[in-house]
RNA sequence: GGAGAGGUGGCCGAGUGGUCUAAGGCGCACGCCUGGAAAGCGUGUAUCCGUCACAAGCGGAUCAAGGGUUCGAAUCCCUUUCUCUCCGCCA
């Protein structure tokens, strides 16, 4: 949520900044506003009624104390007033109390200047570019070719017992599975994170507090009789660790990890990108948060990217960052970048992790504030990132890896995994 | 799922209609004392909103959450929620 003061400062520039995401925000920007300023307005009125209101009781409180109780009556009848105004006022702050917040939900998060305008992903700029994006000689299969004949994966089963999106991991491929969990928490760890095993569902507040609610609605699996939702991803229960909270700047930046599975409905995807790995209901994943300072969130935002580009490099796979163009940029984002790996079959960048600072966008919404050095309580900046998913990164081994002589399993996953190469079952 | 008991400040804990502007204690911060420390003594110590210079001061709200009764609610009533105890079920 977009910190109210901005718009109270300088609507102007808040209106500039949004056109970087093709936003024509004024009209929104200039409601906020005005109701901004109803809303102050009948908290006023409402403030000053009750101040009198609270010094007619204090002071019936006196007579009755001092057996004059019937000359309070006449006090009675003001205060009965008061009551009604009161009342009606509250009703009216109430009103522009929503409307606020309708209308303030709606207004996404300020890019960052780095952030370049564009539409769609075909503009986000690529900011590095490591390894080749190489064609495998012969007859290169793709994963879901691979998954069938090494008898990794059985996409027809989960079908069967859930549905499309939900594969069934086997022999080796659960093997690996579990090896990369591994490996990416123990990197993490290496780096300083803390690792959490949170809850997979969360509750509305939790929702909303990272950014999912309202924004997303429909993109999370709801479970209606107890009203839960299934995590999209571990951020959303990490990052809501620390909400309604004030963290002792020392104890700044905080830094979790946390492996969990991600439920995504995925609706309207369809064709090349739900193929085999690229787009599932359920996947996992190791996911990276830091809580820190303004003044030191865009250093956090490059460390995180240095250690995304680690884990990377140890996995021996080509990939290249992009910044997202305001156009792909996320709801609550400011700045990401994403991560993608090269799948030789598919011939095609598959996208393994998005590394965002939020600023202050969650954590206004969270009430997650640190006291700063001189006393003051303020808003924490949030960030989070995919250390990393798991699916397309099997793909890519999959189908970089592959030769006549089976699959081979990079060096920095054979102390995770019992072989150092995946031979045909059978 | 059934029955009962509860939810008070960073923590413990008093408080059953008006000096609650929440006692007392612990913790923490600062000061005094000390060669230094401990102890002791003193002072201070929640969050949010408004006014305003995002200062001070002043006003409002917050005793799990929401609603109600009352001139006045931490205190009485209703609903929700969470915790604890017992029973049931159970990995």
């Amino acid at each position: 949520m977009i910190d109210i003061q901005l718009i109270r400062d300088n609507s102007e520039d808040v209106i500039s900044r949004l056109k970087t995401r093709n936003m024509d925000a004024s009209d929104l920007v200039n409601r906020l506003k005005d109701v901004d300023a109803v809303r102050r307005q009948a908290q006023k009125q409402l403030d000053d009624i009750l101040a009198e209101s609270n010094a007619i009781a204090r002071q019936i409180g006196e007579l009755f104390k001092s057996g004059k109780g019937q000359e309070a009556a006449a006090m009675k009848e003001r205060s009965g007033i008061l009551k009604k105004e009161a009342k009606e006022l509250q009703t009216r702050l109430d009103e522009a109390g929503k409307e606020f917040m309708d209308l303030i939900v709606r207004i996404p998060n300020l890019p960052h200047p780095l952030v370049p305008t564009g539409n769609s992903e075909a503009d986000n700029q690529v900011v590095k570019s490591e390894g080749d994006a190489f064609k495998p000689e012969g007859a290169a299969l793709p994963h879901w070719e691979l998954a069938k004949a090494y008898d990794l994966i059985d996409f027809e089963v989960g079908t069967k017992i859930t549905g499309a999106g939900f594969p069934v991991y086997k022999g080796r491929g659960a093997q690996l599975q579990r090896a990369l969990i591994s490996f990416f928490l123990e990197e993490a760890i290496t780096a300083g994170y803390t690792e959490y095993q949170p809850p997979l569902m969360v509750n509305e507040d939790s929702a909303f507090g990272t950014g999912q609610l309202p924004d997303k609605d429909g993109q999370m699996y709801h479970i209606v009789a107890d009203n839960l939702f299934l995590i999209p991803t571990a951020e959303v229960p990490i990052t809501n660790l620390f909400r309604d909270s004030i963290l002792k700047e020392e104890d700044l930046p905080v830094k979790c990890t946390a492996y969990s599975p991600c439920f995504r409905r995925e609706a309207g995807s369809y064709g090349k990108d739900v193929r085999g790995l690229n787009r599932l209901h359920q996947f996992d994943k190791v996911e990276i948060v830091q809580v820190t300072t303004p003044e030191n969130s865009y250093a956090a935002l490059d460390e995180m990217i240095e250690h995304v580009t680690g884990v990377l490099r140890k996995l021996e796979l080509p990939y290249r960052i992009t910044r997202l163009c305001g156009g792909d940029l996320g709801f609550a984002a400011a700045l990401t970048y994403d991560f993608e790996v090269w799948s030789a079959a598919q011939e095609r960048w598959l996208e393994v992790s998005s590394v965002s600072n939020f600023e202050t966008y969650q954590s206004n919404r969270l009430k997650l504030r640190y006291r700063s050095a001189n006393g003051k309580n303020v808003l924490a900046h949030t960030l989070n990132g995919s250390a990393l998913a798991l699916p397309r990164i099997l793909a890519a081994l999959l189908e970089n890896n592959q030769s006549d002589d089976g699959i081979a399993i990079p060096a920095a996953l054979q102390n995770y995994m019992a072989v150092k190469n995946i031979q045909k079952a059978g």
